[in-house]
DNA sequence: TATTTATCCCCCACTTTTCCCCACAGTCTA
DNA sequence: TAGACTGTGGGGAAAAGTGGGGGATAAATA
């Protein structure tokens, strides 16, 4: 499981030094893909394989199915570490991520999200504010 | 599987390069028609004949699956690559996809798909901000 | 039928990008 | 304080993409 926040420099290469402590989790293998909110997933194989398979299942006749499956799947890279523990980051995803030096890696259960620092902080305290309403409808019983 | 987004020039001859990683996939010959969005998709060969069963299942006696059809079958050209991994993609395609100079070349999973660069930067980012709206609607349970 | 025109392929050469390796600096631990 | 680990930067070799020239084949015109 990824949990916990780190601050890493992506260079002019564009590689970025994943925290050792998730490399022992995702190995020397895995995907990255364009996140949701202009930010950048990172997901073990079999995590990746499963989403995929699930989007194989929708018809490309469907508008929104082939918007989002091009999204995610055009996104996407194959990743193998470099000898540092680094990944090199496709110029459209840093571009789409909007990374310029300054990132966050953060753990978020499945998956990590690497963001640019000013976004993920501009999202963070947007959030704060609302997470009270957030919260209120996740659900509807004890958890 | 095809994922990824490379950025490729089409010559005046009308040629351009399929990424290298993706010839490993595609072989040597395979299919190339008209895509949905204005761009242009590209099959491998027993892909593309399943979709043409699944086509040939449909009535003529009804009228989208006739117009579907002739969008679909008519735009189809097999496709050999030249030594230096290129197609030489038809004319009427050329036009259908508007692609002048600057093409981008996306994997959406079974498929990939050719497209004008301005033209796939107005899309991508006229769902970027519905993309949220997309993926909310895309499925009833967790995947 | 002969000549011209256009098209298609193949080859060569240049440029750019990518990948791999080495080296250094800062931090934590023993 | 020494050693190991982690993060950062750069240089060089190999691969991939790009563009143009030339010859063969096919279509078009006189």
């Amino acid at each position: 499981m990824f949990i916990g926040e780190f601050h890493h420099n992506i260079d002019d290469k564009g590689r970025i030094a994943i925290p050792s402590k998730y490399r022992d989790i995702l190995g020397n293998s895995f995907v990255i893909t364009r996140g949701i909110e202009h930010c950048i997933y990172v997901y073990p194989n079999d995590t990746f394989n499963h989403i995929v398979t699930k989007l194989e299942g929708l018809p490309f006749t469907k508008k929104d199915a082939r918007a989002f499956t091009r999204f995610f799947m055009s996104g996407a890279t194959a990743i193998e570490l470099d000898k540092q523990g680094r990944v090199n980051i496709p110029r459209p995803l840093i571009t789409y991520a909007n990374l310029s030096k300054k990132c966050v890696i953060v753990g978020t259960g499945d998956r990590l999200e690497i963001w640019d620092e000013e976004a993920f902080n501009e999202f963070m305290s947007s959030c704060n504010d609302e997470m009270s309403d957030i919260a209120e409808n996740l659900f509807e019983e004890k958890i």
